[in-house]
DNA sequence: CTTGATTGCGTACAGCGTACGCTAGTGCGC
DNA sequence: GCGCACTAGCGTACGCTGTACGCAATCAAG
């Protein structure tokens, strides 16, 4: 395994009690504490000296715990993509990576904050690694050829972050969920700026205002999954209608 | 038009001669060198006191051109996506969908340093509004039915911003295109890395090293992409056949 | 008790974005 | 020509950030 940070050769004998008044730190206490305080008040307004005293420690001492502040956030993106890993399932290959999918959109929509960090590229961590090749082997096992294995995990993958993280963004933004009602004022708002756009047709704007206006939400994630899904689904059809003897 | 930032209420007459020894500061002079700093040294290791120096200028003259650091930025991000405005062209929609994809992504993969600030959110600037809007009326001119313009903007929109993020990221790690036959080194390397991570069966983690060591390139980008469109044009199909009345 | 290791802490510093006020040069109205 | 209002460029200074470093307290083992 790669070493750990300060290398803590001897880890406390956890049969020790609480060795101080004030509640041990650990990298678990921290990982939360920093994720809670992500979630509250934004990724970029997060920083070590708030971390310090929100654990009730002071600022350096996280550094016991963590290399910087990078290997930190890292650790903290790790805990949330643990979460990603696939439950056991069944059903054709569709329907499991329909799910898969979907898990990972809502387990990145579950933090928005982190969204950027999560999605934006692809991770190397042990646990990234781990949750990747258990979804991998998912689709493998759910009957995706082994010739269409890559080109299905990253066209699946990348339409689902893509949304997801455009859809994280818009939570960002305002943060109650998009009121019922809201709808028009959300067109209109947009018809508006793009009205101020110059050297651009009115009949053009006003169609654009209706489609960038359109709130990204489940039904519409699902829309564009289904049909990548289906179009996969198709060239696998084809592949084994042309080159049968190519599987095992 | 939103206000320019601290007003310049009088341009410079522009038949004065270079007022000065240096060659004057401009805003697009401050932008082609930011964008060149950007590229050439990384997003993150820009900072203000270099753009100054590279500009032959001080720190503090940029902040007479842009308000602050963010607003730079955003002004770099617009001047890149202004090209991708969509040019003339025909063919069915699916083809000019497929044109405009790769448009973007071609526009993003050119500074793969500004990648994240362009695809990671939807912008509301004039400049994106208005290419936007001009990649929507195409697609609308192109056939897509108005019922079904918003999923399909979104859908080819998010596969595009989520594949070419990754792209991008996999350009930043290694400076130089990939080698012809480095292939297997690749493969290799992610299997080592795999084989370490804890509770992996070696089977699994061979598959997956072969899946996630796939290099993201042209072929593997449209295969996603063709697929995405294919499932789309049946739903279009279909919704034609059952509300035939809904098109005008 | 001593020794060695490990956690928590306070201080200090360098790098960053940028507020603010000064200066020198410009075009306009007289 | 002469001021006048305006502006682009600049230097200084400040506050906030991450974190290097060394000391202090704690505890296990000898």
């Amino acid at each position: 395994m790669p070493d750990q940070p300060p290398s803590p050769a001897r880890p406390p004998p956890a049969d020790s009690p609480a060795r101080r008044a004030r509640p041990e730190l650990s990298r678990d206490r921290i990982l939360s504490t920093a994720l809670e305080l992500i979630d509250a008040h934004g990724l970029n307004t997060l920083n070590m000296r708030d971390l310090g005293q929100a654990l009730g420690a002071s600022t350096m001492s996280v550094y016991r715990h963590f290399r910087n502040k990078a290997e930190l956030l890292d650790a903290v993106v790790d805990h949330v993509v643990e979460g990603f890993a696939p439950p056991a399932m069944d059903g054709d290959w569709q329907a499991q990576a329909r799910t898969l999918s979907l898990r990972v959109r809502a387990g990145m929509l579950a933090h928005p904050e982190l969204a950027d960090l999560i999605g934006r590229e692809f991770r190397r961590s042990p646990t990234s690694l781990r949750v990747n090749a258990a979804i991998i082997e998912r689709l493998r096992q759910a009957g995706v050829p082994r010739a269409l294995l890559p080109d299905t995990y990253w066209a699946i993958s990348s339409y689902t972050n893509g949304y997801a993280l455009l859809e994280a963004q818009s939570r960002r933004r305002r943060r109650r969920p998009p009121a019922p009602g809201a709808e028009v004022g959300r067109v209109r708002k947009l018809a508006a700026m793009l009205d101020e756009v110059e050297g651009l047709d009115p009949q053009v704007s006003q169609a654009a205002a209706v489609v960038l206006s359109r709130p990204l939400d489940d039904r519409q994630f699902l829309f564009g999954l289904d049909c990548l899904i289906a179009g996969i689904e198709e060239r696998i059809r084809q592949a084994r209608a042309t080159g049968d003897q190519a599987e095992a």
